[in-house]
Formats: structure tokens, sequence, C-alpha cells
DNA sequence: GCTGTCGTTGCACTCTGTGCAACGACCGTT
DNA sequence: AACGGTCGTTGCACAGAGTGCAACGACAGC
């Protein structure tokens, strides 16, 4: 649309390849060096490129400084709710969403079940830490050190005659979901309740999230319940690519 | 120097903050909403911003994986990194990789305390340049022309009663920096926060980096945090020797 | 159905970006 | 030293690109 921001952008990528002199990037640019030296003056100042001491360019630190802000800022749930309401419009089941915060798992999205016979729970509260699948996922990718210290910290109530007895079952349970990249919890909170889940992960491949598909005995049992693991994992899948930038996701409309 | 596309990167560092809609993109570029839907387009276009659901923009995934390749081309954050985590590995306390650009410093590279208790830092986010060890190390060595132009420049935030008060006093602390060959923060930036930074330096012997070792007080004093000194310096020594290529770097492990 | 908000479009004006040519700094060669 | 070559930089005149404006349209909330 903007002839001279287009070509202004278009020099990020060329110099994203290694370090190019004025002349190169005027070349691939298709303009005369006059025009390469403002675009890229104008760049420098933005700090999105920097010369370095031979005169050539590159990229500059700014859009570092740029990414890791915005990814702070880059808000989970909004990426991942679209994905989690398709999931429950699969399954029926109630569809959850929790991150780990300084030694607390909290719920932050949840899609109702469209059966009437529907579990308890809240977004923004606490989850059961020592039993919850969601909790298990983010506490198995904890720094080994953390991870100790969490779950030594750790209250072991007795739910259900399922629920995990102390920390050493429960760092054993860890390894294993680790090991398997999903986590379950059949009966361990409430007797009648069992629950799959699976992690978002971010660009450096630990878990940021994750998320669950929950259901009461008596609407599927644990066998029905795992066959919508494939799927489960899918959506985490899918979360995670999006999260993370790999897919160009949000599939705007064409022009007609 | 080209206000087209210095409007449009203006653009950039406001969505970084958070997501925002036509009309305040305007409103903060201080243009007509026409003229910032138009360069909006363009930058998304690019990828470097995105349109969510409710219409409002952020940054694109294109920013993401530019910055991704930026750093890619940081060689010294490449070599750095191992060395930094052994560092971690043996003192346990928040290890930092920082570079100097354009009259900025920026962290390139940090490898989290092991502590419960840590300070917060974030990778691209521009140093305390008037306080921090790592912005003395960088700054004293630089040209004795720009170091005063800059140091000139500067503002000196009173974060601490201990931080640096004027450019003169901070001129003074760059020259026992440089004569020392590392440097401190003792509290000038957060009063519970410790700091020591040795220099990387390159070929022809000028800083190309400076790598720094933080500790909150209530984890170690500043005389504990000293006794790490030769370690630090051994560690940005051997990541010097690397990166100027005499030590024959990259011992890869030997496969079993 | 009305009113307000916000994104979008077409247009006329003019300001900004462009290419050109000449200059100058730097480097290696003879 | 003088020369020729390469490459970054500058000033200028022209026109093409970007701008603001006003009107339209989509949508939501009373």
């Amino acid at each position: 649309m903007s002839q001279t921001v287009d070509r202004a952008l278009r020099i990020l990528p060329l110099l994203a390849e290694g370090p190019a002199n004025l002349e190169q990037v005027a070349a691939r640019l298709g303009v005369h060096k006059s025009t390469a030296l403002r675009l890229l003056r104008t760049l420098h100042e933005h700090g999105m490129v920097y010369r370095q001491q031979d005169q050539r360019y590159r990229l500059g630190t700014r859009l570092f400084a740029l990414a890791q802000q915005a990814a702070e800022n880059l808000d989970v749930r909004e990426i991942a709710h679209p994905h989690l309401a398709a999931l429950n419009e699969r399954c029926g089941h109630t569809v959850h969403l929790a991150v780990y915060e300084d030694g607390e798992v909290l719920y932050i999205d949840k899609v109702e079940s469209r059966y009437p016979v529907r579990m308890y729970s809240r977004i923004g509260k606490p989850v059961a830490i020592t039993v919850a699948a969601v909790a298990k996922l983010l506490l198995a990718d904890l720094p080994e050190p953390e991870r100790r210290a969490v779950a030594e910290r750790l209250d072991y109530p007795a739910y259900t005659a399922r629920s995990t007895p102390n920390a050493a079952a429960y760092l054993d349970e860890l390894a294993t979901v680790r090991e398997q990249g999903w986590a379950t919890d059949f009966g361990g909170h409430e007797e009648s309740i069992n629950c799959i889940g699976a992690p978002v992960r971010g660009t450096d491949g630990r878990a940021v999230a994750a998320c669950s598909v929950s259901a009461p005995n008596v609407v599927v049992g644990t066998a029905e319940l795992l066959e919508l693991l494939p799927l489960l994992r899918r959506t985490a899948d899918a979360i995670s690519a999006e999260y993370s930038g790999t897919t160009p996701p949000p599939l705007q409309k064409a022009k007609p």
C-alpha cells in the first residue's frame, strides 16, 4: 500500500540473511543508492538496523527488544480461546486452560460442557495442584530445583483414594508426565470426574500453559475419554504454534 | 529522515505496549485515521502487525522471526551462552550478557537464578545505563569522544541513594572501571540488588560484550559476591578467547 | 429505528520521496 | 605522489506518492 514503507520493510528480511552494504541493498531493492541510504537512515534512527564498523548494515537490537516486549504482553488466553471453543464444539465436554504462577496453578479460561452434568470450577481459581492434569503438566516442565521445592512445600490432601499421597509419588508422576507429554487425572480430585491434559509450549519449548478436557464418569468412562487424547493434543499443538508465531494463524479475509 | 517510514516505525513500539485500535494509533501518531490505516496495512502485508478478531492491531509474527534472525547474527551470544550457563551452574545466581549499540546497552542473554528470589530483567530490554555494571564496562571501552558524548547526553535518574548522580561522577567511575577491568553495581539500581561484571573482548581488545552476576542482598552480601569475581573473570576471558578464535573454540562433547 | 462509534473509501492538493549527477573519502596500484 | 577505482554522501528539480478531508457503511446499544 505505501511504497516507501514497503521498500523500507523489504530491507529487513534482506539484512536478516546477513550484513550488506549500501549498494547491495539498493540493488536488491531496485532503487537508487540515495534512496536506499535514506531508508536505511530512517531504520537506523529507530534502531531497526545497525551499522557495523565496516559500514555494512545488519539487523538492530531494537527488533529484539520489541519482540521480547510483545511476547510478554502476549495473552495465551486470547490465542487459545478459539481453539478451546472448537475443541469443546467437537467433544462437548468442559475444556480448561491453566497457567503456572509463583507456585500456584490457575485456571485462566474455561469452556463449559454442553452436557447437563458438569464439573465445578471457576476461572482464576487455584487448581488442585497435586492432582489436576494441567497442574502436573505445568510442574513437570519447571526447572528441576524449583519443581522439587514446590513439590516438597505442598500439602497432599486426600481428596479421594486416588489422590496423590505425597511429594515422592508426585515427583514420580511428574517424571512420567514429562516423558509422555500429556497427563491424566482419573478421580484424583472428585471420585466421579476424569480429566486429560496437554501442554501449550512457547518458542523455547517450555510449557506456558496447559489445557484439559474433563468429564464426569456418568457421561464418559476413562477409556472413552482417552480416545479424545489425539484431538486434545492437536489442539494444544495448534495453540503452541500460534503462540510461538510459527503459524501466521489469524486467517485474514482474502480480497475478493 | 523519511517521514512515512518514520511514522510507520513509530507504530511498532506503540503496539508493543499492547493491542490498539485504529483511532488510538492515529491519535498517538498525530495523523489522520486514513493515514494510520494505510501505514498499518503496509505493516500488515509484511507481517509486522497482526489484526486480532476484535480488529485491534498487535505486533505480528514476522517481527518475532526477524528478531530471531537478528539474534542469530549476534554470534557473541551463541558463543557465550554455554559459558554463562556453566557460570550459573556453579554460582546459582542470575547471569546476564549485554552489548552496546548506538548509545544504548541491551541485555541479549540471561540465565535465570536458581534461587527463589530473583531480580527482574528482560532480554532485549535497555539496561539502566548509568548504574549497571555491564553498562559501565561497555562505555568505559568506547573511544573517548563518544564516551564523553554519551555520558553528557544521559539522564542520571536517582534510582537509589547510590545511583550515579551526574556525568562527571560517571566518567570518573568509567575511568576506574577501565583501569581495573571489572565493574560493580552495589544497589545503584535496586537498593537490594548487587551485581559484578566483566568484559568480553574481541581480537582488537575492545569490549564487544559484557557479562555479569546479579544477586539480591538477602541471598549473598557484597563481600560474598566479590568472591565470585575470579570465576566471573575467567568466564569472560574464556568467552573472549573463543570469540577471538584463540581457542579452538567449540569443544564438542565426544560421542560415547 | 435511531444515534453514536469506528473502520473504510475516493478525491484533490501538495508535500515528500525520488533519481540524477557531481562530490569526496578511502584504498590499492604503478 | 599521482592515479583510477569503489563506495558513501549531498543538493536539487520534478513528479509521483502520501496526506487530510468528508462522506459512506457496518455495527452495537439504547
